[in-house]
DNA sequence: AAACTATACGAACGATCGTATTATTAGTTT
DNA sequence: AAACTAATAATACGATCGTTCGTATAGTTT
């Protein structure tokens, strides 16, 4: 039903991209709850009900909004990561492309995810549950590539400890960058921490990789 | 008008302040917008008009909860650092009593600036103003800590450098706390952070304050 | 062209939002 | 006790919330 035979989108599926094109950039400024259908409908100039058609709840449009997003996350940061081989540099490009998503803002309000997860997390319910899974979910992948860059010899120490700390530093530029007048001086200042941290990891004689 | 000449509290304020202890809460799960003045009036078992009399506004009403908040933030994190000489010591203990603070649920949904900030991060006006004041206090009180220390030779480095990690550690700790269920592995590993980010800022001779 | 399905719309629902107005109660002052 | 003030309540307003229902239109299939 999603798509033709020739794979052109059928009409319903068209209105749904645009939906949900524009969910994810208010709800990355408002948040899932300010988010709303009536605001969503006039903002695409369609019918309130004729778009609350296509989601069934307000709840199932929260996730989809949060699906939606993360595909554009997964194509932002994760895949020009995932597209080099296994090492320190694969773990340093990681970090570069999230602050990069981040200072470029993809979504208008910075990041999405810390956005939405800030506001669902003390609540509970599917839309706390989603956003706590594809957090696991992150953090597991950075996990993951310094854990191939450990066992190539390029780093030591604890891996979930390395990760805390450059997810923290990620997650701090984001938010401090919407804060301060002087984004790029922010995000010049995480990627100092990124560097120093995976430097002090880095076994003697491994080549830095923005060296 | 405030209080009395003994120093009781007049009627009014009493109310007020049985509000806003309720406020800080609500919002430190659902947000400022979550919290609704009807809401409040129902769970606190008052009158909606008698409690937005008290306000005139909701975003008074906001501007006064974050106003509580600080206060409460003052007496659990600031305080008890603020009692010791400068030095490592205290910026430690800084660190340490934030942690503590996340962890021990002050607010119910964990640190209401991590929560309330996010969610004015990338808006305009008076609330989103406010929330940037405090958090450039709270930054600069971190900075201040850290170039006392350095002053008296125990650390070296860039401080803005070293507070924005310390920083880092205790929003990325508070959230992923909420997140997971083990809250008590997600504040050993950022202690252990901030130990080992002192350790390595901290000059050859200097005593650590944890050993 | 007819039949059918998917998509969108208009109108309305009850509930709740923030806010204003008016009244009533409680506390203090004289 | 009377007069006055501060605090709380009752009621209602227009707007918006998520949701439902019935209907119209557009696209596909036969």
């Amino acid at each position: 039903m999603e798509t033709r035979t020739d794979g052109r989108l059928v009409r319903g599926d068209q209105t749904r991209r645009a939906v949900l094109r524009r969910a994810v950039d208010i709800a990355s400024i408002d948040g899932l709850e300010g988010l709303s259908i009536g605001r969503l409908a006039g903002e695409l100039e369609i019918s309130k009900s004729g778009l609350f058609a296509h989601f069934g709840s307000k709840e199932e449009l929260q996730l989809a909004t949060i699906r939606a997003a993360r595909r554009i996350y997964a194509d932002a940061v994760v895949e020009p990561a995932h597209a080099l081989e296994p090492g320190i540099g694969r773990v340093w490009k990681l970090s570069e492309s999230w602050l990069d998503y981040s200072e470029q803002r993809v979504f208008p309000g910075g990041c999405f995810f810390a956005r939405v997860t800030h506001e669902f997390a003390a609540r509970s319910g599917p839309v706390h549950d989603f956003l706590v899974e594809v957090d696991h979910e992150w953090i597991a992948l950075i996990e993951q590539y310094v854990t191939e860059a450990r066992d190539l010899g390029e780093l030591t120490g604890d891996p979930s400890q390395l990760a805390f700390d450059l997810n923290a530093f990620m997650e701090s530029a984001n938010l401090s960058s919407l804060l301060r007048d002087d984004t790029a001086a922010v995000f010049d200042r995480a990627r100092q921490s990124v560097r120093t941290r995976l430097e002090a990891a880095a076994t003697a004689g491994t080549r830095l990789p923005w060296a």
